[in-house]
DNA sequence: TACAAAGCATATAGATTTAGTAGACTTTTT
DNA sequence: AAAAAGTCTACTAAATCTATATGCTTTGTA
């Protein structure tokens, strides 16, 4: 499962998302309008400015906004970035690993092998799918709900 | 992530799964094997046992088998049964439902709508890898192993 | 120049979950 | 009768996650 830390940066993402090219957007509002604790937001969006996704802006006015354009942020690299477990194993994971303390050798592992299939599915959806490609599934999920 | 328990249960369920048609392994004997816990085994095997996909057979000679040939037990069966989430969002999940906290409507929740894509891969392969292939998959990696 | 708005940074508390342990009991075999 | 092995429940310890608190810095504006 991944964290709150983890769902709370999309979200925040996608709102900011929306708005690239704008003027940057409070904290308080995301929070807000998308019922995250603020306090703990402003952490989340603090890691992420300085990952060097995000911007920021002291004072009256300031806020947060992207620095890149949303298609070019991958959702599997949000995951990672807020320490949310891409894998379902952690012998099996690419960006965390840690060696199984159960398995003598873990190459010739079947439970193993079945997991890196599903690893190799997983990365493959959550890296081709970008911030923008989010923001694209929820308007057609708006056009056919309203519909 | 899934947890220990789950992955506990898996490994022994490979070691009794080899074992299909033969006579009760003890519960020392695959910890010992695998690096469990013997206590945390006991409860693990107990669970599968109440679900009814292992039998057990107390007193000296005794031990637990599996009740159902091995081709017959999918991989995600376990997950479910030992609490293991498929879904990486509660949101998302077929067997472990939560509603999404932020969310004012889940239906038209873009994050949500790429993890459901997620779960559906995920989920096609696990509920088509049985024990059985896992003891395949491992006999493969083995030979080429080897080699 | 003062003040308010907003982010920056770190520490800490609280809650939850997970992993593992303990101990006493029951059944079965020898 | 004794030993082997599973059954059952409770408990503890550790880790992690979520959230809050506090004080600080920067920036804009009256």
């Amino acid at each position: 499962m991944l964290s709150k830390k983890t769902r709370y940066a999309l979200k925040a993402l996608v709102v900011l998302g929306k708005n690239f090219g704008g003027v940057p957007i409070q904290i308080s509002k995301i929070a807000s309008e998308e019922h995250i604790p603020k306090k703990f937001l402003e952490q989340i969006l603090l890691d992420l400015r300085n990952a060097g996704l995000l911007y920021s802006k002291k004072g009256s006015g300031g806020g947060y906004g992207l620095v890149k354009d949303p298609a070019e942020i991958s959702v599997v690299q949000i995951l990672r970035l807020t320490g949310g477990p891409v894998a379902l194993l952690p012998c099996v994971s690419l960006n965390f690993y840690q060696k199984c303390d159960e398995c003598d050798n873990e190459v010739t592992c079947g439970v193993r092998d079945v997991f890196v299939d599903v690893r190799d599915v997983t990365v493959k959806i959550l890296s081709e799918t970008s911030i923008a490609d989010v923001i694209k599934r929820e308007k057609n999920l708006i056009e056919n709900y309203t519909q």
